[in-house]
DNA sequence: GCCGTTTTCGGCCCGACTGTTTTCAGTCG
């Protein structure tokens, strides 16, 4: 069962006691694990199994025994049994926009709709409108939420949003209304999924910049224009919105849109020991004279720096901001010094169009080509890793004297360009854990990558044992997209992550976060471990063209967001302590 | 139902918008 599959059974079972008049704050928490859950970066079944449901906020002992109940039996008595108790349709109708619990069972009960198409029908012919309560307003604004619904494609990944913002970031900077100018929520958050694109700008002139943002070229059509936001939906369907407000007060916006909520939940809650209260405006002191409470502006807040000071806390990174211990660490001054992307010394998983016989998965650049944008990038090596040829078609005479001819052209680079390139090879892990290269050819490589790309479905010990056996090559020096995920179409295959970590430590291998956009493989909270135990990461984009070398600022983001130094990244030393870490003879 | 260097009991985030009401409930982010 996937997050968003619980996620949404949680929802319901809120739903259901909203209407059946439950305690609102069970139904908050119900709600609470929803959320947790959806954004949690590890799939919770997979957690279960491991028996590391606590990792998850908001899951406590209830719900706990609840989902184990879900994930052994396939439902939850006690969920039947509440939601049970009201109409079927109204929980088939619960995620359209604008329809809450109450109206979703209102509808569901007065006229005995069992699907979305039902209710589509009442609206068309006017019976949704006669519903006591409703009008003819809400049911357009439902048939309105229908089409949405339908529309929707689901999240982007977290590349394709963040480039689509940053389209637009730019254009709006060129008008002399923007002063500044930021994405919001999970996008400024970079998380590896994006639901909706929002983007927020401080201006002197509101009317202005809203103006600015509905001319953009990318604009399909406006949806919505107020004077605060406004809403447009792109040339490729995209809806984006758009908010603005002054630059004194641009701090509070920024904070409050960004979230989590989550974060921003527990940040209320420690303001209001304080007696603050926070919202998107800035930050209120409330007072209380007899029984009267009056609440005074305190600060509107320029930055989110201003924000946070104000709350006694040092400046969270927004990659940081899930409630996962960063507001405990930064009243205690403790948060890390995240990597930047300015950190990154060189790209160690890069696919040159050197034939070395591969039968599919070349890369579209030559080695010089290649050599000369990571030098525009500022780096200062690059491992060329390109895939072991086809086993099968090859005897290890063949593969090594292909390799030479690849190593003949990387000296020619190394000695010209001014860049290292490192001769190296992506080098498949068998469904056995052997390598699909011998020790011998291995051994004259700079670097090794090795990964899996095939036997995914195997169970977590067969899998481990797999990977083990390859981590203990001492020919093998990164394990490559570790979990095996591509977002959206295949789950990562089941692992034990302690014996990874531990067998990285004692043969001092690294892990590879793979900046590839459907891979972010580590994922977030996998690094996170990772980091606590001191295991080593390397960020590599993977890239089969010299543009898709760019990507690694997604990489830098998945390892910001699972709390990287850059003590923790090996591709952040220079040359000379890189070389010296994997003991690399200079060419 | 969750959670805890003030608490294992007693708290639990905030404001805007909207439509259908005659003063507010429901939804959303």
């Amino acid at each position: 069962m996937t997050n968003l599959e619980i996620a949404r059974l949680l929802r319901k079972v809120a739903a259901a006691y909203t209407v059946l008049g439950e305690n609102f704050f069970k139904i908050q928490a119900y709600e609470k694990a929803a959320d947790s859950i959806e954004h949690a970066t590890s799939e919770v079944e997979d957690l279960f199994e491991v028996g590391k449901l606590d990792m998850i906020p908001g899951v406590g002992e209830h719900i706990k025994k609840y989902l184990a109940e879900l994930f052994k039996k396939g439902k939850v008595v006690h969920f039947d049994l509440v939601m049970g108790k009201l109409p079927k349709g109204m929980f088939e109708i619960l995620g359209i926009p604008g329809i809450g619990p109450k109206t979703a069972y209102k509808i569901a009960k007065t006229l005995g709709i069992s699907s979305i198409s039902d209710l589509k029908d009442t609206a068309v012919s006017g019976k949704l409108a006669k519903v006591p309560g409703l009008g003819g307003k809400t049911a357009r604004e439902i048939l309105k939420g229908i089409e949405e619904v339908s529309r929707r494609k689901g999240r982007m990944l977290l590349p394709y949003a963040w480039s689509l913002a940053n389209d637009i970031v730019t254009a709006l900077k060129k008008s002399s209304d923007i002063l500044e100018a930021y994405p919001l929520g999970s996008l400024r958050r970079m998380v590896a999924t994006v639901g909706d694109i929002d983007i927020a700008a401080s201006t002197k002139n509101h009317a202005g910049a809203i103006n600015a943002f509905i001319k953009l070229p990318q604009v399909e059509r406006v949806v919505d224009k107020g004077e605060h936001k406004a809403t447009v939906v792109l040339k490729n369907g995209r809806q984006v919105d758009f908010m603005v407000t002054s630059p004194n007060r641009f701090g509070a916006l920024l904070q409050h849109f960004t979230g989590s909520k989550m974060h921003n939940i527990h940040l209320r809650k420690i303001a209001n020991e304080k007696g603050l209260s926070l919202s998107e405006y800035g930050i209120s002191k409330i007072s209380q004279v007899g029984d009267q409470f009056a609440s005074d502006f305190l600060a509107k807040c320029k930055s989110e720096e201003e924000f946070y000071k104000i709350l006694g806390m040092d400046y969270i990174p927004p990659e940081l901001r899930e409630d996962t211990g960063e507001i405990e660490a930064a009243i205690a001054h403790k948060l890390p010094k995240v990597v930047e992307p300015e950190d990154i010394k060189g790209d160690l998983h890069v696919h040159s169009s050197f034939d070395i016989e591969t039968s599919h998965d070349l890369g579209e650049n030559s080695l010089s080509e290649l050599a000369k944008h990571a030098k525009e990038l500022g780096y200062e090596y690059i491992a060329i890793a390109d895939h072991n040829p086809s086993v099968s078609g090859h005897t290890p005479v063949q593969i090594e004297r292909l390799l030479v001819r690849r190593l003949k052209l990387i000296e020619q680079i190394n000695s010209s360009r001014g860049i290292k390139l490192l001769n190296s090879i992506e080098v498949d892990i068998l469904a056995d854990g052997t390598l699909a290269i011998s020790d011998e050819i291995l051994l004259g490589l700079d670097l090794v990558v090795a990964s899996v790309h095939s036997s995914f479905n195997q169970n977590l010990e067969i899998m481990t044992k797999r990977v083990l056996r390859a981590l203990e090559n001492p020919n093998v020096d990164i394990l490559g997209h570790p979990t095996g995920r591509l977002i959206g179409s295949r789950e990562g295959f089941e692992i034990d992550w302690d014996k990874i970590f531990d067998v990285c430590k004692s043969k001092h291998k690294a892990l590879e976060i793979n900046a590839w956009p459907e891979r972010l493989d580590l994922p977030d909270t996998i690094v996170r471990e990772a980091v606590a135990k001191g295991i080593k990461l390397v960020i590599s984009t993977d890239a089969h063209a010299t543009k898709q070398m760019d990507n690694m600022r997604f990489g830098v983001a998945v390892a910001r967001r699972g709390w990287a130094e850059k003590t923790d990244v090996l591709n952040c030393l220079s040359w000379l302590d890189f070389s010296k870490y994997f003991r690399i003879q200079s060419r």
